[in-house]
RNA sequence: GGGCACGUAUGUCAAUGGUAGACGGCUUCCCUUACAAGGAAGAGGUUGGGGGUUCGAGUCCCUCCGCGCCCACCA
């Protein structure tokens, strides 16, 4: 006897099967040997190297995952390519404050030793998710594994600055960045949060010149006014009509500044005047630049204010001064009122410092011929398909339309250093190498750029420096462009919208053909997990409690909505992991053959025969079960819907073969002696699960090889041919395809007729209160078409319902003192309780049912007796309604024959 | 300020304009030799409110209520 625990142990199984597929190479595309097969690629987006693994991960893997192991197991040559990113911001301010602990700054250590420093903080602590996807199981080839500063990676980010400079798409220039104080760099505009902020609204008078009075401004950060060089108001306001030209001049720093007219200011907003402060302001900065104002930088990197602010603001923190600027004004009666004011303000995205707008040096990316490149791909290809389609196809082309151009170059030391150097004279060379600026500039007294660039801007080239570009290499060829890309939506203008610009910039493809966007994992009260909230799951957590399977199915089952996490739902799929392992153990117990040695199918299918009408109904049944699976399945995973294949797979396994072909199967199946019949049917049941297990290993990838491989089948009889003398595994084997000639109507049919017999004997038995120990006879009255069905399973039948007799007749009197019910199809079943039947009862339940199928014909009849409805609507539609009413008709009269006679 | 979603059983979610389902929970019975993480049988819904289009609406349109998300240069 085989001896198997009665409960799955899922740690047991996640325990050294990984290890194999890894160690024998089975993720690498290389496995694949058929020169002709198709490529699948997927590129994971890299996580950060800082990162430890969360749900939005496991989701994504998981989503990953299942299409990589199907598309495997199809025989096309997968590649799910793995890695990691550098993280600028996020690795420099980690290893800033481990170097804080020890009493050091980064500048302490100096450029060359901190940049060394973060690379071994890389290699002790960086990368723990590495680990955590080989837990979830992701078939990822490690041996393409690429962090975004490796070598070859960081030449094709120089070769991208290099390309989009000479052709005059990158440029240097000083223009108004957001910065952030804290971080001591410039962020793009999509490192920018935006927040509410409940502040004031100060009112500032502004004395004129060469008459009495002064001009009111409205402002929420009245220390800028110390660097404003303007006055501004709508040309078309007629207060202020006869002002424009005038010259104000500016309280405390008592410089003379004009009052100019600008259709950017709004007439009704404040006072309809508005201060110009172009070195602080973005808006102001467009305004100066139209008007030719001058640039007063009031306020430096640090956020405190410049000698130019005015010796007694000098060195002042921007808030500090703030204070300073109103306690002056007021004095001076120049503050004409504060008001409370809602407005929103904007923060670094990392460290929720208040950026302060600034002009600085920056390097630019100039985005309007590029964002064309893509949208023209949107418009006129559709590429890339977003899925859901709606709304992101729709946000990703509004987004493209607005796009402004990009700040590339960041005040960090970890990342890609900008490939420019600068001569004495100060001339700019920008070039691959250093040897290369050296022979462009003639000389080799060269300084390098000390930014490097935006983390996004190495990402952006993802899905083709990982395959070797700027070579042309086999893996680019076979691989570009990728399949899919997975993602959550927050990344569509920061990474996708890039890596499509990018792709079609340098290799003239799309980087992929659809883009997966999943939804997000909301804590129980539908709260978005954070780090800084504390509700976050933490997916080992779950896989430790649940199971790694138990939780991908769960994952898989969320799709594109936002979901509440509910521990629930893991722990009934923790109990489907059991329910396939314990319908694999009933086989495996009952799978030995009669011939010693013989293993249950390798010698061809055991449901091979001549006409597969001979097969029991049951057999037809599954195999037609089976193949309806197996068809939605591959449907269902190549359009994205992994919750209705869950769903589908789940039915499968537990309504059709567990509840049903196994019960039925297992009278013959547990025969206590050797039989030609015991093993055909043991090489069947068998046969069944071998290929469930197939269907449901990429959602279920430890379980179904676990399983798998304890089969007693020759299963290297069922690796797909591209895999063919692979050592055996269900991850190579073939994906179920269906086989239309296997899917029968008719036998799906009278099952569904046996099975509801059944239900319905069960029903009456659970009403009636007879004891599972009491056996009941049964006398079925069926039609020629029916009757032949039931009595071909009359044993089955028997069994399920725990009758001891059963008699089958077209026309046999039902004994007076019977439950009975009659069956869609009009036979009837009547159990005969002599002794034991309340009659009183009975006519109850009877007529309880009758109601029901009276409340349905009403409904019915209602909508056919609509001339409207009879007319319009489709033909089949009628005849089905029509047909449901004859059927209940019959079943009504029926019932009303079973109640006259109980009376 | 602009845009986009969502609201279905007690919970989490499904449902090409055509009989509103699944899982969990709940009730009753059963430790029947694959599985009590199980089996059998049940109960449970005016699909957030109101209006409209249609033979027919959870689904399409309008409106209100509720809860979200994204974008944005009114100081």
């Amino acid at each position: 006897m085989i001896d198997i625990p009665k409960t799955y142990d899922p740690k047991e199984a996640e325990r050294h099967h990984y290890a194999r597929w890894e160690g024998r190479g089975y993720f690498a595309p290389e496995i694949n040997k058929d020169p002709n097969a198709p490529a699948f690629c997927i590129v994971i987006p890299p996580p950060n190297v800082t990162g430890s693994l969360h749900m939005g991960h496991a989701l994504q893997h998981t989503m990953m995952d299942i299409m990589t192991r199907h598309k495997r197991m199809l025989g096309y040559r997968a590649l799910w390519l793995p890695g990691m990113d550098h993280a600028g911001i996020s690795t420099q301010l980690m290893v800033t404050r481990q170097l804080k602990k020890e009493g050091l700054t980064r500048h302490d250590l100096g450029r060359e030793k901190f940049v060394e420093r973060v690379w071994k903080w890389k290699e002790e602590y960086g990368g723990q998710i590495l680990n955590q996807l080989r837990r979830e199981g992701c078939s990822v080839d490690w041996s393409r594994f690429k962090f975004t500063m490796d070598e070859d990676l960081s030449r094709a980010v120089r070769e991208e600055f290099v390309r989009l400079y000479d052709e005059g798409l990158i440029y240097r220039g000083n223009r108004i960045v957001n910065w952030c104080p804290n971080d001591q760099t410039v962020l793009s505009d999509l490192e920018v949060l935006r927040e509410p902020n409940q502040g004031k609204l100060y009112y500032l008078r502004y004395p004129f010149k060469n008459r009495d009075g002064a001009i009111t401004v409205a402002t929420t950060r009245p220390e800028t006014m110390l660097g404003d060089t303007a006055v501004a108001v709508n040309p078309n306001d007629e207060r202020y009509a006869s002002l424009i030209g005038q010259t104000v001049i500016l309280p405390i720093v008592n410089r003379e500044i004009p009052v100019i007219a600008d259709e950017f200011v709004e007439s009704e907003f404040g006072t309809g005047a508005v201060k110009v402060t172009p070195a602080h302001d973005p808006n102001d900065y467009e305004m100066g630049m139209r008007h030719n104002l001058e640039q007063v930088n009031v306020i430096d990197r640090f956020a405190r204010m410049t000698e130019e602010a005015g010796a007694e603001f000098a060195g002042l923190d921007r808030y500090k001064a703030r204070e300073l600027v109103l306690e002056k004004l007021e004095a001076a009666e120049l503050l004409e009122k504060v008001s409370d004011y809602e407005f929103s303000i904007s923060k670094c995205e990392r460290c929720k410092t208040v950026i302060e707008p600034l002009i600085s040096m920056q390097w630019f990316c100039r985005m309007d011929e590029l964002r064309d490149l893509a949208l023209a791909k949107l418009r006129e290809d559709r590429k890339p398909q977003f899925v859901p389609q709606v709304p992101y196809e729709k946000v990703y082309g509004d987004w493209l339309e607005n796009l402004r151009d990009w700040t590339i170059s960041r005040q960090l030391w970890w990342g890609h250093q900008i490939p420019a150097w600068y001569t004495t004279k100060g001339e700019v060379i920008v070039a691959r190498t250093r040897a290369e600026a050296e022979a462009k500039a003639g000389t080799s007294e060269l300084t390098q750029d000390e930014d490097v660039l935006d983390t996004w801007f190495s990402s952006a080239l993802w899905p083709f420096s990982t395959l070797g570009w700027p070579d042309e290499t086999e893996d680019l060829k076979t691989f570009y462009p990728t399949s899919v890309l997975v993602t959550a939506r927050d990344i569509i203008f920061l990474w996708v919208s890039r890596m499509m610009i990018t792709g079609l910039k340098f290799i003239g493809q799309e980087a992929f053909h659809d883009v997966y966007v999943t939804g997000t994992i909301l804590d129980k009260h539908g709260q978005r997990m954070s780090k800084t909230k504390g509700n976050g799951v933490d997916p080992l957590e779950v896989f430790d409690k649940y199971g790694v399977d138990a939780t991908r199915l769960t994952l898989a089952q969320v799709g594109s909505t936002d979901t509440r996490w509910n521990e629930k739902q893991v722990e009934s799929y923790r109990n489907f992991a059991n329910k396939i392992w314990n319908a694999a153990r009933f086989c495996l117990i009952n799978g030995e053959m009669s011939v010693p040695g013989a293993v249950a199918t390798g010698s061809g299918d055991p449901f091979e025969v001549n006409d597969r009408q001979t097969l029991p109904l049951h057999d037809r049944w599954i195999l037609s079960r089976l193949n309806k699976t197996a068809d939605a399945v591959n449907q269902q995973i190549d359009a994205y819907d992994f919750h209705a294949a869950v769903q589908e797979l789940y039915h499968f396994f537990w309504d059709d073969f567990c509840d049903w072909y196994i019960e039925l199967s297992k009278s013959t199946v547990t025969a206590e002696s050797a039989s030609p019949e015991r093993d055909i049917a043991r090489a069947r049941l068998i046969s069944i699960l071998e290929q469930a297990l197939r269907l449901l290993h990429p959602f279920m990838p430890y379980l179904t090889e676990e399983l798998w491989l304890k089969l007693p089948i020759a299963h290297e009889q069922y690796l797909d041919a591209a895999y063919a003398g692979a050592e055996p595994t269900i991850m190579l084997a073939s994906f179920l395809r269906a086989d239309s000639s296997l899917i029968d109507d008719s036998a799906e049919a009278e099952m569904k007729a046996v099975i509801d017999l059944i239900s319905r004997v069960r029903n009456i038995r659970s009403e009636m209160n007879i004891k599972p120990s009491d056996r009941i006879d049964l006398i079925i009255a069926a039609k020629a078409n029916l009757k032949s069905v039931f009595s071909d399973s009359t044993d089955q039948i028997a069994r399920l319902t725990r009758a001891k007799d059963i008699s089958i007749d077209g026309t046999s009197e039902m004994p007076k003192a019977a439950a009975r019910a009659v069956l869609a199809g009009g036979a009837e079943v009547a159990v005969p309780l002599e002794g034991l039947i309340d009659f009183a009862q009975e006519r109850l339940r009877l007529s309880r049912e009758k109601e029901k199928l009276e409340k349905e014909a009403t409904k019915l009849e209602t909508q056919l007796g609509n001339a409207d409805f009879v007319q319009r609507a489709p033909a089949e539609k009628v005849e089905e309604l029509r047909a449901r009413v004859t059927d209940i008709a019959q079943r009504n009269a029926a019932l009303d024959q079973m109640l006259e006679a109980l009376s």
